[in-house]
DNA sequence: ATGAAGAACTAGACCGTACAGTACTCATCA
DNA sequence: TGATGAGTACTGTACGGTCTAGTTCTTCAT
């Protein structure tokens, strides 16, 4: 009887099929982001999903197909994240100086995260193998997100809480470049094994903070 | 006769086995920044350098050491380059401005030319693989040519053009994140399809420039 | 200068392995 | 009962690395 319940549950959440595609998929995803595109070899993929080799070619055409899937995927997902963060930490801000500290210190957070540096290394190895899927990963994912945030430094430059944004998604581009260029250049190229001081990421966001401020903040709220 | 004297000359240059040697190495180069290091055969490494499998072999224990010393021997000339590019617009300027507005512009040629960008995705691409070569080139090329730029921007600063700096390295990459997040970014990861549009670089050079006076600047310098 | 001696090089066969993708048989689910 | 999947063997290919046999360069004593 319970048998019989547990199976009408998973029934009525999906079937068979879209189980095993999903499993493939999440196997694939963990596969292609710790051993690259040539890499990963679709044995391991169907060993790791608990699926056979041939139900693998049965959902993805081949090990191409499969790999485009799974990094158009991860797009949406990025993008969410951070348009929740810019949220969290912009809308409803009383001090920009605050403001934009809790913003970078959470991108630093978001954006150091395993998954995410695996994933950029993968996009940026293939880039030259499958540059259409890359080149839709950047322009979907990465550059929304940047054009995403230019918004919001508008709504916080409308709430008068900075200067008037000639071009926000520039200014969106100069904030992240301040926050971002260190640890993220120090995470790809030096792989998880540097780590940066526990004060580092504090220091970086506060700092980029100030310089943002600098050149955006209004006049009355330089230090 | 003629014959004989080019025989002559080279010899008095090298000898073969250094030829060959740089042969190799130049065409693994090759190789290894258009494939990756899975995707470089040995044979295509061979037949590049006009040289037979055995020699490679004689000169380079393994794949994996002949990639090490190819990333390793990069490190140098890029930061001499860059250590150049620095001499060449902060030493003798006279505005703070102008100065860094054509390091921005300097720093965006040499570091989007695709040999650089190559490079990088290798490397980038490759460091969970080899995390000592890869982190052995960060810190002696990367990180060491910002460094440099720190020392630079000092020496701008000790000659009154610009406000002291607490911390120069920082600094430094402050400038680098506002001049070459964007571009860098994108090149990175929408290989070399999307072209930056022409007077493109030229706003981000000089914006960059500009927000960065706005914090280090002397104020009578503040437009 | 000459001419062995020996090192370095060539060309290509070869070995073992790994992998993408297919085929086939038997079990399982709807 | 008819489709889907498991398990697994198989095919073709590619690659890293070695081996062999024959060729060319370098060196150094004469």
């Amino acid at each position: 009887m319970i048998f019989r319940m547990e199976r009408v549950e998973q029934a009525e959440i999906e079937g068979r099929t879209p189980r095993k595609r999903r499993a493939i998929l999440a196997a694939a995803t963990e596969v292609f982001l710790s051993h690259g595109y040539l890499g990963a070899s679709m044995d391991e993929v169907a060993a790791k999903a608990g699926v056979s080799k041939q139900t693998v070619y049965k959902q993805f055409e081949n090990k191409e197909r499969l790999f485009a899937e799974i990094v158009l995927g991860t797009s949406d997902q990025l993008l969410d994240g951070l348009q929740q963060a810019y949220v969290d930490t912009l809308e409803g801000a009383a001090d920009a100086r605050e403001a934009l500290r809790a913003l970078a210190h959470r991108l630093l957070q978001s954006l150091t995260a395993d998954s995410v540096l695996q994933l950029r290394r993968l996009v940026i190895a293939e880039a030259d193998r499958f540059p259409e899927v890359c080149g839709a990963w950047f322009n979907s994912g990465f550059e929304k997100s940047l054009d995403a945030l230019g918004q919001a430094l508008t709504r916080l430059s409308d709430r008068g809480l900075l200067k008037r944004l000639d071009d926000p998604t520039l200014a969106a581009y100069q904030f992240a470049g301040l926050v971002m260029y260190k640890p993220m250049n120090r995470a790809m190229f030096a792989g998880t094994r540097q780590r940066p001081k526990p004060g580092e990421l504090e220091k970086l966001a506060d700092q980029a903070a100030e310089v943002f401020l600098a050149a955006y903040g209004l006049e009355r709220s330089a230090r």
